[in-house]
DNA sequence: TCACCTAACTTAGTAAGTTAAGTATAGAGT
DNA sequence: ACTCTATACTTAACTTACTAAGTTAGGTGA
């Protein structure tokens, strides 16, 4: 099973977690649904189940469980695109380019990130790959 | 409605259309699984399917059924990457970056798409996209 | 015409995702 | 001690996804 896929309600979920760090159901369920939308013992019942996923692990603190995602958003990201593309980076980007028509802010700033990735990569001299 | 999420395996059946541009059940079946982990009439039950979400669409050639892809990748792409982050482009960029350590000739090519991008926007002012 | 191949359509069963009511328990306040 | 509340745990109904066998019917060649 090793890499459990989201759901779409999990992923939701998901946000929640990184926005707070890490947080009680009542935190998480304030904030993916602050209207209520679903109800406590949804959003309780996702966490357990994403826990035997391997998408969340949580600790008590007290009698309330605090938690935690255990992938951040990159990771999820790089998954969800590698369904789609097969780990073509810059098809990903011309895809994106290609729909949301970037402004020049936006474009500036791309650029400064992939400015940032080479120097990354020159200075640390680090370019390891993950297995 | 609208626009319906593909499932995976729907995703798998989009990727085979992509390639292929168009074509029978057949073609698909043999395009996404050339092992046949998958039977014949799985593919086909999912094609039906998809086009009641609207996610493809056929046009009968003699008596075979030649199906089409309603959206192209990029928008996929785009309405994929909107559950995680919410539009925020360059976040994405970002986290590809962060997780998959491009190497430099796929950095500079991001660089050349970007550029293409800018000019396109001022050239034509016209970013129109084709349905 | 009859047998055969191919392809579409029907149906159905298993699995996974989604939702939430119901149940139990541990602390906090009176 | 008794009640109220907040929390975790159980169960289950209901939906959607996945898979594929079975059925029907149009062409093709003998």
């Amino acid at each position: 099973m090793s890499e459990a896929e989201p759901s779409p309600r999990e992923l939701e979920v998901l946000k929640a977690l990184w926005e707070l760090g890490a947080g009680s159901v009542r935190e998480v369920h304030r904030t993916m649904c602050p209207d209520g939308e679903l109800a406590f013992n949804t959003v309780q019942t996702l966490l357990r189940i994403m826990e035997t996923k391997g998408l969340a692990r949580h600790r008590a603190e007290g009698r309330t469980f605090v938690y935690e995602p255990t992938y951040d958003r990159d990771r999820v990201t790089s998954r969800l695109l590698d369904r789609v593309f097969d780990g073509a980076l810059d098809q990903v980007v011309l895809s994106l380019l290609k729909v949301k028509d970037a402004d020049e802010r936006e474009l500036r700033d791309l650029e400064k990130i992939i400015a940032a990735a080479r120097k990354r990569k020159a200075s640390g001299g680090d370019g390891r790959k993950g297995a």
